[in-house]
DNA sequence: ACGGCTGATACCCGCCGGGTATCAGGCCGT
DNA sequence: ACGGCCTGATACCCGGCGGGTATCAGCCGT
């Protein structure tokens, strides 16, 4: 039996999403009928209907719904195989560094400094990410090296290189009563009055149930800490939140954060091995959070109530 | 940029492996000159070399061994998105329940007689694997549900549902000095004079460092087995290895195995919750071996010396 | 120097992807 | 009820590209 063509995916993810040939047409920048003749004959190679036709466009069958799916992922894997490769063949190529936009700047900057004194270091690209964002890049050929956070971040199927561990802290309003505690518990943090904790998207794109204002990128975050509307926790390092007028406690049972730098075993280049190399150098030489008095939580224990900033 | 055609990706990895444009042309059932004129085109498209061509053939650049991995895994996805798409067009198509050669009969035995009674249930077609195997079915669009034991096989990105969790056994010759005992330990029995412990294959195709034979399948074994060349850690259900001239010995501090049934969430159907709620239905049904007096062993403890059979 | 191996080039043909024009059916508005 | 109009399907043509044969060009070993 033939392969499936990646035109083939290309056009049916099209009119898969439009539910419409003459729109997806368009959008592929093809006129309709060889589209209409291009499905037709991807159904009739695979022996299945993956459309209904109806007067008013189309709807996907439970095969199509499946096609979709896998077309989308072949199609992405793919486009990363073209991009590693492309970027395997320039040697003299940049490394890209992915890491949060509100991550640690101290961590950041010592790693670079680190890099640029060591043998055989590549320059670095460094890429600002969402939250979220590093593990898709990594996956996608777009990025060499991520920083991440244990347990915040899916690691699955990553090299990692633990550099960093601390516990989290709260972060409120100076006036606040909680304010002048030397130590919280998540219990206390989870439901205070009036300063709900923000809600980030999950992994499938929904919100989790709370009071708590929705946010999906940093900037909106930020605005909300700026504004007092929100309360955060996050780890200890991470004070690119900060505003004078909030105070910082620490959270003594919220799971530790280890801040670790990531890479896809299967591309482990001798550049990739010089910036990992170098990152382990600064382990321990940053000053730790004392773990809080309840003692570290196993790996895995689920997320913190924030992501790290 | 234009995407990469499948067409392209199969001719250059036939070229990859052979290093060989004549030979890869004759595997691939055309000339060489299309051939040739496809990989370059490929070249000039992602702007990298991928072969340093030489009188005696080619050989693959830092961008081609990139490539060529790319490539299989995107050529593997796209296959299984073509199986997977057909599966899904046939309502009336058997379940493929994946499960080990050598495993249970018993548990395989009530498993089908419930999901027989279970509404809503479509036929079963049992497909028995070598060790390991299952999960590549799975990914592969090969099989639905697949049953395989936690901690040996790698269940990452399957959903399972717990069916059965049992200690390990030695199985030894009934005139082994250590045939008496009521109980042994792993480290007893790794180093057992005379009869070492088989040597399974792993991930990579290497074989660990050790005293035992080296094998690859399931009958192999069983004829070691039977000649009481070698020594098996297994799950205590599973008999089938058993001749009437061996002894199964509890090995107290083996990891205790859990029979689970996995899944690809992705497809999960109706057909497939049926099965899975049957697999559920047997739980606790069957007779569990007691623990061991040190008690279970974490999750993901390691693989225990044997496959369970 | 030459034969034999490699991959590259030149050229031709037939298929297939893409275009335009048109058809077929169901819905809706009048 | 009927005609416009929206949908996707069909008919037909053209050009490009994939594939074939014939041949060339470098590089070895003898």
């Amino acid at each position: 039996m033939h392969d499936l063509e990646t035109r083939e995916l290309r056009y049916f993810v099209a009119v898969a999403e439009e539910l419409h040939f003459g729109r997806a047409a368009a959008r592929l920048g093809i006129a309709q009928p060889p589209l209409s003749r291009a499905i037709g004959r991807l159904e009739r190679r695979l022996g299945v209907r993956l459309l209904d036709r109806d007067r008013r466009g189309a709807t996907l069958t439970d095969a199509g719904r499946v096609l979709l799916r896998e077309a989308r992922t072949a199609l992405d894997v793919l486009a990363a195989a073209a991009r590693r490769t492309q970027r395997a063949g320039d040697a003299t190529r940049p490394l890209v560094l992915a890491t949060k936009a509100g991550a640690s700047y101290e961590l950041l900057h010592r790693l670079l400094g680190a890099v640029a004194g060591e043998p055989g270091a590549a320059p670095i690209d460094v890429l600002l990410c969402e939250v979220g964002e590093q593990a898709g890049l990594l996956r996608g050929g777009r990025a060499d090296v991520a920083i991440m956070h244990r347990p915040v971040d899916d690691l699955a199927g990553f090299g990692t290189e633990d550099l960093h561990v601390e516990g989290q802290v709260a972060l409120l309003p100076a006036a606040h009563p909680l304010a002048s505690r030397d130590r919280l518990t998540l219990a206390e943090v989870s439901d205070v009055p009036g300063l709900p904790i923000a809600r980030w998207p999950r992994l499938d794109g929904s919100y989790p149930d709370g009071p708590g204002p929705e946010v999906h990128t940093q900037s909106q975050l930020a605005q909300l800490v700026a504004l007092g509307r929100t309360l955060l926790v996050i780890p200890a390092s991470s004070r690119a939140w900060q505003w004078p007028e909030h105070v910082a406690v620490p959270v003594v049972d919220a799971p530790q954060v280890t801040t670790v730098a990531a890479w896809r075993p299967e591309a482990h280049s001798p550049q990739v091995a010089a910036l990992v190399r170098a990152a382990m150098g600064l382990r321990g030489s940053a000053a730790r959070t004392p773990p809080g008095p309840v003692g570290s939580v196993p790996e895995g224990a689920g997320n913190p109530v924030a992501p790290p900033g």
